[in-house]
RNA sequence: GGCGAUGUGGCCAAGAGGUUAAGGCGGGGGUCUGCAAAACCCCUAUUCGGCGGUUCGAAUCCGCCCGUCGCCUCCA
């Protein structure tokens, strides 16, 4: 099995160091509500994760809330609340979209406001070492300090202009662990005196705390990759002195709203709350898992819509019934399984994965009309379709209050068709249809849905 | 400006030296139906941004050009 490395920029062979595989993915900052760049990457960890279980490896997943910084304490001060409720808030609508997107939870969900006593160790720890140096009543790590930085990102740290905004630190690359408090902000004791940590210090800490030295598989949006990721491998690094701090670097391509990327900064978000609206999270994650994890997704209702549609083939390939097989040839799933693996196994290769899932499907549906047992096929249908978490399940119509009426006319418009009254039969079928009613006759009767 | 991606049929999107260029949507034809709808089946790129080059052979490798995008500041 073969992992694309963000630090090497080439595929490699995945061989976990343990027992259990290791993986730490960075969360969010919840200050607002997720939107469907935060359902890419989320849904393509959760694909990961779910493949590596399949593949029979034990699985650690790791994904961190940073809970406190300067977006966070911002808002919640424009809203006049403390900013604990705020992140409380977010937090609690980020599971209810995740959930809802059948995104499996982490193992665990560390905050960075509860774990202020490890990243003080290890802020400490850098200090000692010679990494970091106070200034003010802040704590900087010294970037010139570690010959490696810069191997993420490959780029040369000459060529990183950095932040000048704070004036204490020795060089601009340098950037804050620890940053002194300031009037109106939340804050904790520390040897330097009052203050919170700096944004990239958590993830070391708590990838240190809840998985040891080194990791896996470390992952997230490609925007993290600098300065966050980079910061956080140098932090790393240079506290344990054990190289490397994650094995394998995996990196998720942005959405693009149009031609641009869809970011808090740019206000251009679509919330996963909205989406959740037309779509089922079968179709959004579907459309997300379509095309390859490192390419950047561009956002479409035509998009999402073909996937619905899609989706919809797999879901009466997997469920319709079939009567009772009276040709013993049997579908070969071997082959299927095998396509769908390979193409997995070559850097999650969703969209080749997918195209097993739809190649399946016909060969259901043509077992189907040679009355060949299928149920096998139906099965396993099911079963890799659930590996890349979709469920496949039937959508529920909702129900309406006018359900009786419709049903009576439904009746109603049957016997108009037993007297062979077609164009009043059609005349009620047509105005049902303009009230978003479609009618649907079959031999079994006729059924219903509503367009929406 | 520096670094890095990317350009494949009407749209989305795989493939990365060699038999017929995956798959989805759309479109066309058909089965079913009183007619529809839904569902299903079949068909739908001699060609891979442009121009050169390497090779017996290139969408796949190399060079140049054109276009698009990301990162270099907070971001999944």
């Amino acid at each position: 099995m073969k992992i694309y490395n963000s630090l090497s920029g080439q595929k490699e062979e995945f061989k976990p160091a343990g027992e259990v595989v290791k993986i730490y993915v960075c969360g969010i900052t919840p200050y607002d509500d997720s939107h469907i760049g935060h359902a890419m990457s989320y849904v393509i960890f959760d694909v990961v994760r779910r493949y590596l279980e399949y593949r029979n490896f034990k699985v650690k997943y790791i994904q961190n809330f940073t809970d406190i910084d300067d977006k966070i304490i911002n808002r919640a001060n424009r809203l006049g609340i403390p900013a604990k409720e705020l992140a409380d808030r977010f937090i609690e609508r980020y599971f209810r979209d995740m959930d809802s997107l059948n995104i499996r939870r982490a193992d665990s969900y560390p905050r960075v406001t509860e774990e202020i006593p490890e990243i003080i160790k290890v802020v400490q720890g850098l200090i000692d070492r010679g990494h970091a140096y106070q200034a003010g009543g802040s704590v900087y790590f010294r970037v010139k300090s570690d010959p490696d930085y810069g191997k993420l990102s490959h780029r040369n740290p000459e060529g990183i202009s950095g932040d000048t905004a704070e004036e204490n630190k020795e060089s601009a690359l340098d950037f804050a662990l620890w940053k002194a408090s300031q009037e109106g902000e939340p804050s904790w004791e520390s040897p330097w005196g009052a203050g919170r940590p700096g944004w990239h210090i958590e993830c070391t800490a708590m990838a240190l705390k809840y998985l040891g030295t080194t990791i896996d598989i470390h992952g997230g949006g490609e925007d993290l990759v600098f300065p966050h990721h980079e910061n956080e491998i140098a932090q790393s690094e240079c506290y344990t002195g054990k190289k490397p701090f994650a094995s394998i670097w995996m990196h998720n391509g942005m959405v693009q709203l149009g031609k641009e990327k869809m970011s808090k900064s740019l206000g251009n978000i679509i919330p996963i709350k909205d989406l959740l609206n037309i779509h089922s999270a079968d179709a959004i994650r579907l459309f997300i898992i379509n095309s390859h994890y490192r390419s950047p997704l561009t956002y479409s209702e035509e998009g999402l819509d073909a996937a619905e549609k899609g989706l919809e083939r797999l879901r009466q390939a997997a469920l319709k019934n079939t009567d009772s097989a009276t040709n013993q040839s049997e579908i070969n799933i071997t082959d299927y399984r095998q396509r769908f693996i390979t193409a997995m196994d070559d850097d999650f290769g969703t969209p080749q994965a997918v195209a097993t899932l739809f190649d399946l499907a016909r060969e259901i549906n043509k077992g189907r009309e040679e009355h060949r047992d299928i149920s096998q096929a139906q099965q396993t249908l099911t079963e890799l379709a659930n590996i890349l978490g979709l469920t496949l399940a039937k959508k529920e119509d909702a129900l309406l209050e006018a359900n009786p009426f419709i049903e009576l006319l439904i009746t109603l418009r049957n016997d108009l068709r037993a007297a062979k009254q077609w164009q009043l039969a059609d005349k009620i079928r047509s105005s049902l249809t303009e009230l978003g009613i479609i009618l649907e006759d079959s031999p079994q009767g006729t059924t219903w849905k509503s367009k929406k």
